[in-house]
DNA sequence: TGTTTATCTGAACGTGCGTTCAGATCAAGC
DNA sequence: GCTTGATCTGAACGCACGTTCAGATAAACA
């Protein structure tokens, strides 16, 4: 793993944003070192420096680009007509995410605290935009009245919180298959908002 | 909040454990260290070990002081009867615990990664006691007919998750009460598990 | 082939960490 | 009023932290 002084990478950059995420998913960033990390990397601490600007920046860099690649990608698949096809696809969507970049999800809901505050600031105007799409799926749901919701805002947060939830116990090669895993959710955040 | 030297305190054991839950709510345990506690008790360092092994030894204790606390107070509530009436009890339980002790519930999803193996083994074991109640109620609720789950593990799951992230965006004194939060909560459980 | 230049090393910086402990302090019991 | 013993201070321990930087290295380009 180690490397030789001099030698270069095109790679370099990318694998310590890899090593960062996964070390402060699984540790936290506040536990985590930056010489646990260059050396996760096979580097030394101060060649990091060469890649970024610091500790907080690399965690806002790892936050920034996990929203952003989420909003992106749900522009990508967002579908328009009607609002319970539409939710659907939004459910199905965020369990995808949630399962295939389970360390993502995982950090942008656990480090918010550690971000310094026009950081954080940032990402939760990011997060009040990916809830702004959810919450306007029910209204139209509700105006059309294929769903009937007492609280949209409330009820978005309701969604949110129990698909991101699948994160605390699915675990690859598991007992149920992601798409398994999805028509579950479906069908309870279907009836949830009132659309049986 | 200076103490003198000698003088002494029944009050300084439980003033640890409050600024420590808070402190570790706020930040992280790794973020926050023992000076930090201390001072926030008007106490020095040093001082924090006459009621605590170690720092380690705080965490566990907050959580597992939560985790018994939380078990105990739903074994005094517990109805029996009706899986459809248990099933409610649980959410307004659950909803109200969640608001009362924003700070337990917290720490005891966030900082379980920082607990060492044994620690954690313990903890995850009574958080399986908790979820299993759930998972008991959705089950009896399924074979009399009550409501229809298609994966009870995976409902007790979704319903906790839906639940918890209350504390995710509830604040004192906002727009909703405990009641109007609880009954909102309650409606979407109901419908989601098919009692609709 | 020789020079340039991005990349990385290795050592160092000041700081703060968790924890320990001898000694100071003071409430309580005789 | 004296003694005891729990409680706390204040200094110290070794260690790890984030970050910096001069110098070594080797790929890329002339």
């Amino acid at each position: 793993m180690a490397r030789t002084a001099g030698s270069h990478s095109d790679i370099t950059g990318p694998r310590i944003r890899e090593a960062a995420l996964r070390l402060f998913a699984k540790h936290g960033y506040a536990a985590v070192s930056m010489r646990r990390i260059a050396s996760e990397v096979g580097v030394q601490a101060g060649a990091l420096y060469n890649y970024i600007p610091d500790k907080q920046a690399l965690l806002f860099s790892l936050l920034k680009g996990h929203m952003d690649e989420l909003l992106e990608a749900w522009d990508e698949t967002a579908p328009g007509g009607d609002p319970l096809a539409r939710l659907e696809a939004f459910v199905r969507f965020h369990i995808r995410f949630t399962l295939r970049r389970p360390e993502s999800i995982f950090i942008s809901y656990m480090e918010l605290r550690n971000l310094e505050p026009e950081n954080f600031i940032q990402i939760e105007a990011l997060r009040g935009r990916y809830e702004a799409v959810l919450e306007q799926i029910l209204r139209d749901g509700q105006a059309a009245g294929n769903l009937s919701v007492p609280d949209t805002r409330i009820a978005a947060f309701a969604l949110i919180g129990m698909l991101t939830g699948v994160n605390t116990w699915y675990r690859e090669g598991g007992r149920l298959s992601e798409d398994e895993v999805a028509a579950l959710y479906w069908d309870m955040a279907r009836k949830a908002v009132g659309a049986g």
